[in-house]
DNA sequence: CAGTGAGCGAGCTTCCGCTTGACTT
């Protein structure tokens, strides 16, 4: 029997809520972390039998490891465990989080002490010379006391539907993703990489790479008048009387997006309207209540982080990190927008007491996880004390810190705030010239009721309008013709490519920021001096050969699929290793096929525009060791060979520090650590000038070593 | 700063998702 005075031992996944949890429970527990996964398929040595470290004529039988990272924790851990009356695995409710707790029992050799829902192998009991502590499963969603003293009398059994789904997702990646690098290695170079959702990750940015080659810009106009309300009666003050509208339909014909492409008649046109009689057509009135955000995830976190702070992914988590550890924020990786009930009442007794009852709503505001592929596991990220303002809250010096705080701190208040009220108005004004009728249309809109607005800005125009009613008679000022040029798409950059991803369900909160690196890292794309992603001509091989030959891997219905499928599996009506020989059977059939179909040649040569100056054949791309370069086709009859001119380095411009008396000029260079842009002089290293910004903008921050 | 290439196929080191520090640029 257990001795009382035992402690129990409870395993949470990270160390951080390990400490919380400790003090939230006092003597009797001991609270240790796994730090993440404590097995794994193995790295390096394979047998050739037990491909990639899985069994595939046996069920797909994964051949686990301890990595040397979770050696010295495990036997922590297993020394705990020894001394423990009963050992607690509490880590994450999701598919992860539960083969986590699955692979502790495992590691920590568990399976033979009374685990409380069966053992299957009743030939190993546990040896009398210690007795069995219980084994026990606990779930909570959010790090506060109720929630965890509610979980521990809640204990349960291990869902190995929800470890087998864990285990078919593992499985899949590790053979579609060695698979598909090892053909890339045959077929382009050594040490290159494919996978589920780098690969997705490439296509969407060489995609538009694509669009933004095929953009043709073109020309266009807009037409807007300055009119002023004739008056009988003073104006009040404050409101002005003049305002803008825009041209929006000729005779009852609206005009076409983007707007008119011909200069000589959008002249005609302002010289027409000048002389035209204007007068209001039409006025709407209508208050709409616009409401607040949801609370952060890690995506959105991320997206408002690089928007309003400039803060890549990665340094936007490191931060986040920072405050979590401090005890500040609830936990930052996660795909959960739910708040527990506790913070929402702080959050009211907060608004309430800060701006007043008018901005507390009626009931709690609760917001639906938009994500389909969501897991929560966690809570959204919000302060753990929302009485914790950022203005009460130091950061050590830390500005980031600190203003990254804040930004969660408000998104979340705001988020259990009152809506704010609009009031908006949409004019209708038409012109009548002599041979035309013109319509014109204006917007106003001001805030009636700010609401959540108070701590969120929203970049909320307000237009004042003059008060217009129908038949107004109104007076043209000024007509004018503004030139405009359309605009390629934008190149994605870490917020719009982590939303993509997340709206098309692929990859995790805990990988977000690292796909970004993986994919700079195995220079497939770079960052451009605005800090977008770029592919490279490396990225855009890889890609071309992975979309042409492996479609499967990186269509984006295909990650729907597959998680429906791991769904299925976790709900215990599928088979994890019926689903992953269905789709690795195929699969391999087609690689197999292509390392004998494609030919190095084809992977890597391109067709270009120059013809060979010495024998007249075409010149090719080729993919050698230094990158791209122009051959002759009629290699190695003629070994004639060309450098790819590459993008002009040094620009028109002087120099700002040594320009206008040693001449030097601005150069576009790259650091040698992480391959950033940034702006040099041609005279370096006598002069030193160096920005992150192109110098013409204003003078920028000078670079630290 | 100049230099890069075929094809056999041995031998490299590749995936994604959990977690933190220990490591360079």
């Amino acid at each position: 029997m257990p001795a009382k005075n035992k402690t129990s031992l409870i395993i949470v996944e990270s160390p951080t809520k390990a400490r919380t949890i400790s003090s939230f429970l006092g003597k009797g527990y001991t609270v240790l972390s796994s730090y993440g996964h404590v097995r794994d398929l193995p790295t390096n040595k394979f047998d050739p039998k037990t491909r990639f470290g899985i069994d595939i004529n046996n069920n797909f039988e994964p051949q686990y490891v301890i990595p040397a990272k979770a050696k010295e924790n495990l036997s922590r851990l297993q020394k705990a465990a020894k001394k423990a009356g009963a050992i607690i695995l509490a880590s994450d409710e999701d598919r992860e989080g539960e083969s986590i707790a699955w692979h502790l029992i495992q590691a920590l050799n568990l399976e033979t002490w009374n685990m409380k829902h069966e053992i299957e192998d009743k030939k190993h009991v546990s040896s009398s010379k210690f007795y069995a502590p219980r084994v026990e499963r606990i779930v909570f969603h959010e790090i506060t006391k109720p929630a965890i003293e509610q979980a521990l009398t809640h204990p349960r059994s291990i869902n190995m539907d929800l470890v087998n789904a864990q285990q078919a997702r593992r499985v899949l990646d590790r053979l579609a993703g060695y698979e598909l690098s090892q053909f890339l290695w045959h077929k382009i170079k050594y040490g290159l990489s494919a996978g589920r959702v780098q690969s997705a990750a490439l296509r969407l940015l060489c995609e538009r790479e694509q669009q933004i080659n095929a953009f043709k810009q073109t020309q266009y106009y807009t037409i807007s008048a300055k009119l002023q309300k004739l008056q009988k009666t003073k104006p009040k003050l404050q409101i002005p009387n003049e305002f803008t509208a825009e041209l929006n339909r000729i005779n009852n014909e609206p005009i076409t997006e983007p707007g008119i492409l011909e200069k000589q008649k959008a002249d005609d046109i302002v010289t027409d309207l000048t002389r035209a009689d204007f007068s209001v057509a039409g006025v709407a009135k209508k208050n709409v209540a616009r409401s607040p955000l949801a609370p952060f995830t890690t995506s959105t976190l991320q997206q408002d982080a690089w928007n309003k702070l400039h803060c890549s992914s990665k340094q936007t988590m490191l931060l986040a990190q920072q405050l979590y550890e401090q005890g500040l924020i609830t936990y930052m990786r996660t795909d959960s927008t739910s708040l527990s009930y506790g913070s929402v009442v702080k959050a009211r007794k907060l608004i309430s007491e800060q701006f007043g009852t008018a901005y507390v709503p009626e009931t709690f505001i609760t917001y639906k996880t938009r994500s389909r592929m969501a897991q929560e596991a966690h809570e959204a990220i919000r302060p753990t004390d929302p009485f914790q303002t950022p203005e009460t809250f130091s950061a050590q010096g830390d500005a980031k810190q600190h203003k990254l705080y804040a930004l969660i701190w408000s998104r979340f208040i705001a988020c259990q705030m009152a809506k704010a009220i609009l009031a908006q108005t949409s004019v209708t004004i038409c012109a009548q010239s002599q041979k035309n009728a013109y319509e014109l249309k204006t917007n106003g809109q001001y805030v009636v009721f700010d609401g959540f607005l108070r701590v969120w800005k929203i970049n909320q125009k307000e237009t004042i309008l003059p008060d217009l009613a129908k038949n107004d008679q109104l007076k043209a000022t000024a007509v004018t013709a503004e030139e405009h040029f359309t605009q390629p798409p934008a190149r994605y950059n870490d917020a719009s490519l982590v939303k993509t991803l997340e709206q098309l369900g692929i990859g995790r909160p805990s990988t977000y920021a690292s796909i970004m690196n993986t994919i700079i890292n195995r220079m497939y794309v770079e960052r451009t001096a605005a800090r977008s992603l770029q592919p490279t001509p490396l990225g855009i091989l890889v890609n071309d050969l992975v979309v042409t030959h492996f479609y499967d891997i990186v269509d984006y219905q295909f990650t729907a699929q597959i998680e429906q499928d791991f769904d299925t599996i976790a709900q215990g009506k599928k088979i994890w290793h019926e689903v992953i020989k269905a789709f690795y059977e195929p699969f391999h059939k087609n690689i197999e096929l292509k390392e004998k179909q494609v030919s190095r040649r084809e992977a890597t040569e391109r067709p270009s525009e120059q013809v060979c100056d010495k024998c007249g054949h075409p010149m090719v791309v080729k993919w050698g060791k230094y990158g791209q370069f122009l051959a002759c086709s009629n290699y190695p009859a003629c070994s004639n060979i060309k450098k790819i001119a590459q993008p002009k380095t040094e620009l028109d411009m002087p120099c700002p520090v040594c320009g206008s008396i040693q001449g030097g000029k601005v150069v576009v260079r790259k650091t040698k650590a992480r391959k950033r842009i940034f702006y040099g002089c041609s005279r370096w290293p006598t002069c030193n000038f160096a920005s992150w910004k192109k110098p013409e903008e204003q003078n920028e921050e000078k670079m630290t070593k």
